[in-house]
DNA sequence: TTCTTCATGTAATTAGTTACATGATTGA
DNA sequence: TCAATCATGTAACTAATTACATGAAGAA
């Protein structure tokens, strides 16, 4: 049980295993790819990267290659059809859905402890961020517009992945417009009509109607 | 130097500390709290958060105290004037950007390998997501209209967190809708309107002006 | 020839998770 | 009085990270 429980992929080791359907690939071809396209919902470290395969090809799911550089070892990966099998079994069962870390935003959190001018240095910092992005965004559109891509059949997928990214991009942008705007209601007085302006907003929406047992929250 | 690295404070070091800073709390009590508040951009689990605090206790960051119901010890945290300190120290430097993981998504960016009726498993799971979070954000705003809240003169930097989680709802509802629209032409001809769409409209974007060293992209 | 960057990997460490264990409290 | 839930914690494990090391290739 516990030897059966090493043996299971992590989500980690299914992203790599789809980038092994596309065509074989050596670590670090693996590595660059992951960089490329799925840095922004699936980001692991490149030591990471040289890892995974290793543990696909001893269960199984991928072969692996040794090829020779000079006097360096080199190895190319891949899939088996042990390993299509599998990532196919993966696609059915639904996944979790996102999760977000943002450390800046964790730090306005607490922006009652910090000056006004760190308030600005940490809503500066997702500023740049969303305008690194956004640019990284036109790149990748120009590229695919202009030349296909490397995987032109698999525009569907790549660019529902790609809108995900800049639908985000450009919600990061728009929020951080509105929470420069708020944090110069912040002053002494308490009021804070940016704020409530937000609650009254959202307080009026109308919950999604999910069909789960006629959701009883009207006790209005 | 290796000893004073393991005496570093991780990000979630700092988010108990700010926690700390409202009042002093038990370790379930922290755990609680932290579910409530910073689950949706600092998410640990709770073993984590029963932990941390003791290092915090140990460099000096916060203070313990033993107490007893019944036959079982617990503890209360206290923040002190050194973690204090750290957290003002900790909050003038930038943070870290948004980070997103998204196994879904993962899934939906190999769905050349899926059938039809798996990728539909995947946009009714995000859109589940969207809606559950959706109804988490209603029931906050109405809390925090209608009571103010446990902490009401946080109202400030509570909204602004919880701007970004409603308006990252709302996108990832919109995108769904998009998604779906999008998989509805995937068919055999390799035509992908809703997909071209958005490559024409994100490349015939202008990138954000920058302005390090007038960025020299346009060699057009 | 030397410096820098590209390429290929391993080692050490840790932040974090899952799983378990059990006492206290509530209420049926 | 029994079961379920709330509360409090520890132990075991691992996925992931940072840091290091070094050969190959290209440029100056």
């Amino acid at each position: 049980m516990s030897t059966s429980d090493r043996q299971a992929l992590t989500t980690t080791s299914y992203a790599i295993l789809g980038l092994l359907t596309l065509r074989p690939w050596t670590t670090y071809e693996l590595a660059q790819q992951m960089d490329r396209s799925l840095r922004n919902f699936w980001p692991r470290a490149q030591s990471r990267i040289y890892e995974e395969p290793k543990r696909l090809a001893t269960l199984g799911y991928a072969s692996a290659s040794s090829e020779r550089v000079g006097r360096r070892p080199r190895t190319v990966y891949r899939i088996t059809a042990k390993g299509r099998r599998a990532l196919k079994t993966w696609l059915r069962a639904p996944g979790a859905g996102p999760i977000v870390e943002f450390e800046s935003l964790l730090k306005l959190f607490y922006a009652e402890h910090a000056t006004i001018d760190d308030v600005h240095v940490q809503l500066d910092a997702i500023r740049a961020w969303a305008d690194r992005r956004a640019e990284e965004n036109i790149a990748f559109a120009r590229l695919y517009r202009e030349s296909g891509g490397p995987f032109p059949d698999r525009l569907g997928p790549i660019v529902l992945a790609g809108k995900f990214m800049t639908d985000f991009t450009d919600m990061v942008h728009a929020w951080v417009a509105w929470a420069e705007d708020a944090v110069r209601d912040w002053d002494d007085t308490g009021h804070r009509p940016h704020a409530a302006q937000v609650l009254e907003d959202v307080a009026a929406r109308q919950p999604p109607t999910t069909t789960r047992e006629t959701a009883s929250n009207e006790h209005t």
